[in-house]
RNA sequence: GCCCUUGUGGCGGAAUUGGUAGACGCGACGGAUUCAAAAUCCGUUUCCUUCACCGGAGUGCCAGUUCGAGUCUGGCCAAGGGCACCA
């Protein structure tokens, strides 16, 4: 036994920043010039924070994630990109202002100020060089530029729409920020107005953000699912009725249909409310009107939409069948059919949709079943209360019937595009991206309003085009709206008297290129498209499954649009995405049901808890959900870092739960993650003083061959773990490697120089994972070089196997027995040493073996007759 | 309603993708050290039976494929998520 050291505590104050300092110095995180820079590149990339105030917890796990792979990346000699800006614009700071009587970006600035000191605290190998916020007229002025360059390329629309309306953020949302009806940051219900709106068009690209899902190969399944049902491709037919009555407003209508092989199941034709011919009709008709008013004003959120009755109008008109002239099908104007989607009007087949059946069964309308199916007889076969979808056999259907739906239709499509009823017709569900938003915190859209020449841009040359910072907020509303001079313009076109558009864009096309910008921050133009294509696409992007369509979505389509204008080459900007999962915590409630926050409460090691304040009291604990400030859950990451460190931080958020899903936030995890920060310092201590560098020989016996053997063990694992982002799985190997290393009691000088060699290695792979730690353990081992700029170590593959190795023997599928092989065995060696084994011929007994199942390496089942 | 994901010890989770289920961590229990504590170190820890060995059961449930299933197939059950008048 060697005597006792004290050894003295690891303190990270003591280390943390001068190792920040010493990193930052050096400019050991700076990008250089991609376009001379030898080394492969790599871009890794966290989606951008909000500066809301203060960072936390779920920002601690989502950055530290990213720093593990930038720093891996970097010490595997790649060439690596990792920075950090702010998604600086949006409502939160209009709100703030209003409370606190202050300028939304005095706001902004002090919460970058803060956050920015907060996450430089955790030791992030980021290229602060690089930094920039959204709301930074340097930043917003290239985004006017594109908006320019889109509309030159007739990317955007202008034009009137019904929209989304917040009542309480008082402006327009997207179709992808309601959410079950209300507005995605401030709940309330949406309503629906109509307003004059630019769009970004991306339905334009809407096949090909569809099929670029496929190129998507490391992006999660689920998200591209998502987003291929948000696009929502359908292919179907569209063809016209001729309207019987020749007194109506119209002489044809226009329908969509996927399911043109149920044509002939046809009951009733409807149109939307909000169809043109529904408009005609309405004048001359009060109870048109009347029912067009009630569908109005009905509610859109889901519950309301669920609660809704079909309900229907009867026209009076009447359309012909397009296969049978004798055959009349009834006009509904229908509250179900939505004007936006495909022509605003259908055919209903109700025996095959169930909605188009409730409607027929409410209005007493035929039902006629076409598709029957294969395991049931065609008489007989009805329909009663439910539609059947599935598929069969056509029937009812004269020349159709016997076919497959499938058959019919590419049938009946075929017959109506060659007589020229109607086409073959692709819709989708996405629609135009609306992002004019009337609040003053965001990019101004860089238009101006003429009496006489109408919409015209702001010439380049005025770019930008500033928000004006003497704005007030003491009332609702947009203050560019009210600004005494700020929209009062002349046309740039003919000198006229003329208005600034007083919209500014949705925050999201703000989060839409800021990633291509990090390419080039200081470049006069958008991008520098030399350092763009070095750059771009980002290698890892990490960030929260919220984002899975929103953002996402718009990043793709805002990639596409650059790509056209010639801004960058590629046209998906994330080759690899990774959604990580959230951090909960568990929540506490008093007796008198109040919320109660961690710290106010001790939780015993069997889940009892009482308050901290008077253990008397007894606390109920609940379920674990995010942080979040209404349920008082929260830990705030300042604390922790404050009393454990970043490294403990980062190290506790990368152990345990595997990355995509959600962590609990637990004091006992923390203190674990601190006991082996504390381990690791002892460790590296005692061998530093104890061993020296010295060669040794990697193929040996004993301990120094068992040592080598399981150091590269854990080097080859961990490298792998960290490439697929298994850091649960890299920290398992780490805590087994750093097992071995204090168990192993070296003797020999052989010994030493082994348990010396393996003690770097550890040393190097907590490296990306706790990189304060390990530079101070490296300088602790004798090393003058900066940790962060050392390469990593090559796995020595050969001492991976044994020479020999333990098989297991089962009989008859169960373990049983065991057995010393040399690990080069063939299967019949293998089998007569199994057979010889006097332990096996006593299992088996007397039975017969039937079988030997030999998988080298692996396993040995016998079979044995009863 | 439709689509997707996930179900493994007291807990978080491993399992080289069809080959020894429970690595690693947390918690718990026992012990050492200490006047005592903190810290640290050593041990035990899926369940049942047994002093112990030996056994038996076991990856949500029920079937199936296979020499062999946590892993593949089918059907249930449960939890979570997405979409939702999209014709």
């Amino acid at each position: 036994m060697s005597t006792t050291v004290e050894v003295a505590r690891y303190v990270p104050a003591d280390h943390e920043p001068i190792w920040q300092a010493t990193w930052s110095s050096a400019k050991c995180f700076e990008a250089g010039d991609p376009t001379t820079d030898p080394r492969p590149k790599y871009y890794v990339l966290e989606m951008f924070p909000y500066p809301s105030g203060r960072i936390h917890m779920g920002h601690v796990r989502n950055y530290t994630m990213g720093d593990v792979i930038a720093r891996f990346k970097m010490a595997q000699g790649f060439h690596v990109l990792h920075p950090m800006g702010w998604d600086a614009f949006g409502m939160p700071a209009e709100n703030a202002a209003m409370e606190k009587k202050s300028h939304p970006g005095t706001w902004t600035y002090e919460n970058i100020a803060v956050m920015r000191k907060q996450l430089q605290s955790m030791g992030l190998a980021i290229d602060w060089s690089r930094e920039f916020a959204t709301c930074d007229p340097d930043y917003y002025q290239h985004e006017q530029a594109m908006f320019l360059d889109f509309l030159d390329a007739g990317l955007i629309d202008r034009r009137d729409s019904k929209v989304n309306w917040d009542p309480v953020d008082q402006t327009v949302l997207a179709n992808e920020q309601v959410i079950d009806g209300k507005g995605w940051r401030s709940g309330a219900a949406v309503e629906q107005r109509t307003l004059t709106q630019w769009f970004f068009k991306i339905t334009r690209f809407a096949d090909d953000l569809l099929a670029g899902l496929e190129t998507l190969e490391r992006w999660p399944e689920k998200v591209r699912l998502m987003q291929a049902n948000w696009i929502g491709r359908s292919e179907g037919l569209q063809f016209r009725f001729h309207v019987c009555q020749e007194t109506a407003p119209v002489s044809h209508i226009e329908v969509y249909t996927t399911r043109p092989d149920t044509l002939y199941g046809a009951s009733f034709c409807a149109i939307s409310p909000d169809h043109p011919l529904a408009v005609a009709l309405a004048r001359d008709n009060p109870d048109i009107e009347a029912f067009r008013k009630k569908c109005a004003q009905r509610g859109t959120s889901a519950s309301e939409i669920e609660a809704a009755d079909k309900e229907g109008l009867d026209t009076g008109l009447e359309v012909l069948h397009p296969l049978d002239p004798d055959w009349r099908l009834p006009v509904y104007i229908a509250n179900f059919v939505l004007m936006e989607y495909g022509t605003g009007a259908i055919f209903a087949c109700p025996a095959h949709d169930q909605r188009d059946l409730d409607f027929a069964r409410k209005y007493d309308l035929p039902v006629t079943p076409v598709v029957c199916p294969s395991d049931r007889p065609e008489e007989g076969f009805t329909i009663d209360t439910e539609a059947y979808t599935g598929d069969g056999v056509m029937v009812n259907s004269q020349t159709l019937n016997g076919l497959t739906p499938d058959a019919a239709r590419a049938a009946i499509i075929d017959m109506f595009e060659k007589n020229k009823w109607g086409e073959r017709k692709v819709n989708f569900r996405l629609r135009d991206w609306g992002i004019s938003r009337q609040r003053y915190w965001g990019c101004p859209i860089p238009v101006i309003h003429c009496g006489d020449c109408g919409v015209v841009p702001v010439p380049r040359q005025d770019l930008p085009v500033r928000l004006p910072d003497d704005v007030s907020f003491d009332r609702p509303g947009n203050p560019l709206e009210r600004h005494p001079s700020w929209k009062h313009v002349s046309c740039p076109k003919c000198g006229q008297d003329a208005t600034r558009e007083t919209d500014t864009f949705d925050t999201f096309v703000d989060s839409s290129w800021y990633f291509a910008r990090f390419t080039s921050p200081n470049d006069p133009r958008p991008t520098n498209p030399d350092h763009a294509k070095a750059w771009l696409p980002v290698d890892q992007y990490i960030g929260g499954i919220e984002h899975a369509i929103l953002h996402l979505l718009y990043a793709r389509f805002f990639t596409r649009a650059m790509a056209e204008v010639g801004h960058v080459e590629v046209k998906e900007p994330f080759a690899g995405l990774f959604t990580q999962g959230m951090v909960n915590h568990e929540t506490y409630k008093s007796p008198d049901g109040k919320w109660l926050a961690p710290e106010e409460v001790v939780v015993a090691g069997d889940g009892a808890a009482h308050l901290r304040d008077d253990p008397s009291v007894t606390v109920r604990v609940g379920g674990v959900e995010k942080m979040s400030k209404s349920k008082r859950n929260v830990i705030d990451p300042t604390h922790i870092i404050a009393r454990y460190g970043a490294d403990t931080a980062r190290w506790f958020m990368l152990s345990d739960s595997p990355p995509e899903r959600d962590v609990q936030w637990t004091e006992a995890g923390v203190e674990g993650a601190w006991r082996f920060v504390q381990r690791i310092w002892r460790l590296v201590d005692k061998i530093a003083r104890e061993t020296r560098i010295a060669d040794h020989n990697p193929q040996q016996d004993g301990l120094a061959g068992a040592l080598y053997k399981a150091t590269h063990t854990a080097l080859y694992n961990v490298t792998h773990d960290l490439e697929g982002l298994s850091f649960n799985r890299a920290v398992a190997r780490i805590y087994e490697l750093a097992n071995s290393l204090s168990d192993a009691k070296p003797q020999t000088p052989e010994e030493h120089a082994v348990a010396r060699a393996s003690c770097e290695t550890l040393v190097t792979l907590i490296g990306p994972m706790m990189p304060h730690l390990a530079e101070s353990c490296w300088k602790l081992l004798g090393h003058d070089e900066i940790l962060a700029q050392t390469a990593w170590p090559q796995a020595d593959e050969s001492v991976l196997k044994s020479d020999h190795i333990v098989l297991p023997i089962q009989i008859n599928g169960k373990k049983r027995h065991e057995i010393n092989v040399p690990s080069d065995a063939d299967k019949d060696s293998i089998e007569a040493m199994v057979i010889a084994d006097p332990r096996v011929q006593a299992l088996i007994g007397g039975g017969a073996i039937a079988k030997i199942i030999v998988v080298p390496g692996r396993i040995v089942n016998v079979v044995v007759k009863s």
